[in-house]
DNA sequence: ATGCCTGCAAAATATTTGCATGTAA
DNA sequence: TTACATGCAAATATTTTGCAGGCAT
């Protein structure tokens, strides 16, 4: 399985998801966001995504994996994830919602906005203004 | 200011809590503890420490900072707080709480534990227990 | 005396950046 | 053609670790 592999349409679509946020449509960045965004919400390393497009014959540098990561994220296509520090997760789910993070594994998972939402938010203190809410459930094998 | 101006009580008071912790009461965890514990609750991570560690006239090296910081808190001394993926936070507070954090600036405020409960935690997945919740509220200067 | 601590420097890890070449528009 | 992309390698930043000497118990 390659990106010759994708259907005229395929390509057609990520082209211009890619061009409406701003960016060129290039080789890598339609398989890139053809991994990300052809199957559903998923959740991605720096290293997971590195290792998918390699098995998808795709010959890109770890510094084309990180700036492509982080031009999307910066295009609104992603949203970070922070929950440990030795590695950032990428989020192709935009929209609003929450994470159970597994310790030990690499692997969040999502939790739809309703099932946990907050009694209330407290307000920002003098001189600053709510930028987000993250809510991370943290999982131990049992 | 140094480790030399503190009083007995001071010192037999930290190198209780050291011991009670299973660690020897040693000098630069002294300080350190004095440093952490010796004003109320407090954020700090391992550079603002280390500066502060200096400043106190303790010459201390980075790796003994890193290396304590994480003995304390192994030892349940301190909590560590997740928000920024570039540098790790260190809480002194060990209760349950959550945090505002200013995006850009190296800050983390505490939001007491009522002013932001959940209406509801949703059930772990099958297989997995749940070890904690983490909600982070980030903010920008307005 | 023994085992835990510390400092120093080197290593490990994740991510970013400079620069020359390549390619989309 | 021109500006933006990419690959490679080197740089950066944070944190961890190996080892020799020091200190608490």
């Amino acid at each position: 399985m390659n990106i010759d592999a994708l259907t005229t349409a395929q390509i057609e679509h990520l082209s211009d998801k890619l061009r409406a946020a701003g960016l060129r449509s290039t080789k890598p960045r339609l398989a890139l966001a053809h991994l990300l965004f052809g199957k559903g919400d998923r959740h991605v390393t720096a290293e997971s995504l590195y290792e998918e497009a390699r098995a998808f014959n795709l010959s890109v540098s770890q510094a084309t994996i990180y700036n492509t990561l982080n031009q999307f994220l910066d295009a609104g296509l992603l949203r970070e994830v922070i929950v440990d520090h030795a590695r950032s997760y990428f989020d192709t789910n935009v929209s609003n919602h929450h994470h159970f993070f597994i310790e030990g594994e690499t692997r969040l998972i999502d939790i739809p906005l309703d099932q946990v939402s907050l009694k209330a938010v407290p307000d920002a203190p003098e001189g600053y203004e709510l930028s987000g809410v993250d809510v991370v459930i943290r999982l131990n094998a049992r």
